[in-house]
DNA sequence: AAGACGTGGGT
DNA sequence: TACCCAAGTCT
């Protein structure tokens, strides 16, 4: 067969696959492929990205979980200042769960913190440090699914391995012309099946990295700079004039709304912070405490009993956060204590000193809203 | 299988 | 403004 597609000659191939669009198929190597993307990252691909350029495993690893749905420029600074703290695995694993909290905090997707600590403990307990080549070892690890296996793998070992992250997904899906959603299960099956046939004999490194950087750089969302892309011959959207069409959309939902109150309980120079569980929306950070929202205030005496005698309460500007799920409308409330019952921390709960909200492990908008009130007050800094 | 799980940036 | 979504994994 394979000889068949090669006497075929690469125009008529691309019109079976103009053809076959979203057929489920058997699909053929294609050397040709693997073989641009290849060339194109050499010249024009990301060459100094503050992961690239070693093949310490902890390092590609560490990188790779970070970039999990989140942008490149986002993790740099994460990535670098993890680094500095955490030098190897064994740093890592030794490390205590607030301080590795700590460090993700504003990255977003906190399991991936608890699982990256767990996997550091992992590997040094049972690998004795050395992240494993087998990318199937490798998914058994905590936070690593298919194709961040794949991509550690490949980074760290030059492992002949498939990863289909959204980058994948978009340039197969506008090369192939497919025009279904990708979150279908039978459709990322068929992307899986590319993905690993297309693979080459040698280059992994730079192929793998050619994909990310195409779906990067060039075959983005909107506007892909498609007359630079060393696939444009061989892309069915381009062809089609269909880029702005592909990858179809995922079907839109509303999202619920929520309301809370939070609670910026003061006395002298430390507010009141509680650990949240390990399960659900900021999961093993530590955040404020939440009382049910009222459009008529909140009880401060109630909400306050547990831990002091309310002095004086001030309603804060409300605020909305906006998650991929849901909507949360918060309205915050200080109070400051006329004495503190809870005397220094007292099961799950913490006083914080104001000085220390920076570096705590906390949810972004939790930490923004704190910095701006204690920034307001500098006399409480002091 | 489908929903939970963050955040910041682009349009 | 509101919506989309980015180097996915887990349940």
């Amino acid at each position: 067969m394979k000889r068949v597609v090669e006497r075929e000659g690469a125009a008529a191939s691309f019109r079976k696959q103009v053809r076959k669009t979203s057929e489920v198929v058997a699909h053929e190597a294609d050397p040709g492929f693997s073989r641009d993307v290849i060339d194109w990252q050499k010249r024009h691909g990301r060459h100094a990205l503050p992961w690239q350029n070693t093949r310490d495993a902890y390092r590609v690893w560490l990188s790779e979980i970070m970039l999990q749905q989140t942008q490149v420029s986002a993790v740099i600074p994460y990535y670098l200042r993890f680094l500095e703290t955490f030098p190897t695995v064994q740093s890592l694993a030794a490390a205590l769960p607030e301080q590795v909290m700590a460090l993700w905090s504003g990255l977003g997707y906190y399991s991936r913190a608890r699982n990256l600590h767990k996997c550091a403990q992992t590997v040094v307990a049972e690998y004795g440090g050395v992240f494993p080549h087998d990318p199937a070892l490798l998914e058994q690890l905590p936070g690593i699914g298919r194709s961040t296996a794949a991509a550690i793998a490949a980074f760290s070992y030059g492992a002949r391995a498939a990863i289909l992250d959204g980058n994948v997904k978009r340039v197969f899906a506008r090369v192939f012309g497919i025009d279904r959603f990708p979150g279908e299960k039978a459709v990322e099956n068929d992307l899986w099946q590319r993905a690993a046939v297309l693979l080459p004999e040698q280059d992994i490194e730079s192929y793998t990295q050619g994909l990310m950087d195409l779906g990067a750089t060039l075959c983005t969302r909107s506007s892909p700079a498609c007359q630079r892309c060393p696939l444009a011959h061989r892309c069915v959207a381009f062809a089609t004039g269909r880029t702005a069409e592909l990858p179809v959309r995922k079907p839109k939902q509303k999202v619920p709304e929520k309301e809370t109150a939070m609670l910026v309980i003061c006395h002298q120079d430390r507010v009141l912070l509680e650990q949240r569980p390990d399960s659900g929306i900021w999961g093993g950070l530590l955040s404020l405490p939440e009382v049910p929202a009222d459009e008529n205030g909140i009880d401060a005496d109630r909400a306050v009993a547990r831990f002091g005698t309310a002095a004086q309460m001030q309603k804060l500007a409300p605020f909305s956060h906006v998650f991929t799920h849901f909507k949360l409308h918060v309205s915050p409330w200080r109070i400051d204590l006329a004495q503190r019952l809870l005397v220094v921390a007292e099961g799950e709960h913490v006083w914080l000193p104001v000085d220390d909200v920076q570096n705590a492990p906390l949810p972004a908008p939790v930490k923004k809203l704190l910095l701006a009130v204690f920034a307001a007050e500098p006399d409480l800094l002091s």
